[in-house]
DNA sequence: TTCTGTGAACGGATTCACAGCA
DNA sequence: TGCTGTGAATCCGTTCACAGAA
């Protein structure tokens, strides 16, 4: 077991955490890293070793024990408890993600959202009331909120996440198509629905017509 | 310039491609790799070194002249034309993304969605109206669509991405929690807002309390 | 002088190949 | 025999450091 764990390494679990739930849907009770590897088009070898980075969960001979590494996967994930999210922003995007069903399967709880706009504030979306952003620092400190999420326009999205840096929030997941400094010690990650296409268009160019 | 390129470069571009935008929106016309960095939080040998696989776009001394800089990167990344989309699954998240303007900027044009559901199909939702699932060999081929966006629940994503590459559709973008199989032709990412928040868990969890 | 572009050096991730256990 | 776990070897991406252009 080594110290210092690949950050390419923390960001495939999720990834065998989602399969081996599948599997496990599929009433799957035991899978080898090779059987692994073709669900997830990744090699055996590759599993394995991510995998050793964090303990000795398979069987020689046998495989890896589906139940017993999900909780394995959870736990090292960090899914073995609660994460209270707050959005901000509560427009298209930030609305699908209110009311989307999907969080709080794994331990997701949107607790709070905030918009300026006054037609959206005192609202009830998804599983809360929208709250104007200048209740921010109270809220994200009586609701507990661990992560935001920011879903309002680029212009807007500087703001946002200084709001929430300022109001103790450590951890930020942007949608918003904006480049964002926030402060060393808060861990920021960019999604949007347009990079993830803007990279896949390189592949097709020279593809399709 | 070498052949291959990494696919993180690929990964990065869009990132630069943001900040550059950002910045030409501010009305700054030079930037230098160190400035770039700075604003990305990348080395600014990564930059120049990322650039240099696609051609030489600085000036010595200068830096990078931002308009240039980002027509060169639309056209590396094949931003420089249209890409049609098909949405399939008119749920929350996919009601979102057929409202979403942000594609358009891009080049990214909805040009159908699909659904099963009968109380969604025959209606309007942002720019099309949603048609049944039944109708996508069809329209893929009437529309020329070129990338298939998957926002079924898990449970139905499988079914939906063989009815895309039936259809005829190379290029996918996955946001239902699942590990789907696809022809090796045919290019397929998963997204979905759960993904990201677990690898960022992992980060947090020794960290908050 | 300033800052790019890039071979060379370095470091880290992937793959190999096999020892070890069931 | 079958498959894990892991050092060793390999491969690949990042960083260094400097030549060269403005």
């Amino acid at each position: 077991m080594r110290l210092a764990i690949p950050e390419v390494v923390v960001l495939r679990l999720p990834e065998y955490l989602r399969a081996l739930e599948q599997l496990a849907g599929e009433g799957v009770y035991l899978v080898s890293s090779q059987e692994l590897g073709e669900k997830l088009q990744v090699t055996p070898a590759q599993i394995r070793k991510d995998l050793s980075y964090f303990g000795h969960f398979g069987k020689q001979g046998k495989g890896y024990d589906v139940k017993r590494l999900i909780g394995e996967l959870r736990r090292i994930l960090g899914l073995d408890r609660d994460w209270r999210l707050a959005v901000v922003g509560v427009g298209n995007l930030g609305r699908a993600l209110l009311r989307y069903g999907g969080f709080s399967q794994q331990g997701f709880k949107i607790v709070a959202a905030f918009d300026t706009n006054p037609k959206v504030t005192g609202k009830k979306v998804g599983p809360v009331v929208v709250q104007d952003v200048a209740e921010m620092p109270k809220v994200v400190k009586s609701e507990g909120v661990h992560i935001g999420v920011v879903s309002v326009p680029a212009s807007a999205a500087q703001e946002a996440v200084d709001r929430l840096v300022q109001a103790g929030v450590r951890a930020i997941l942007n949608y918003a198509p904006a480049t964002l400094r926030v402060p060393p010690s808060v861990y920021i990650r960019h999604v949007g629905p347009v990079s993830a296409l803007e990279s896949m268009t390189f592949y097709l160019k020279d593809v399709k017509g």
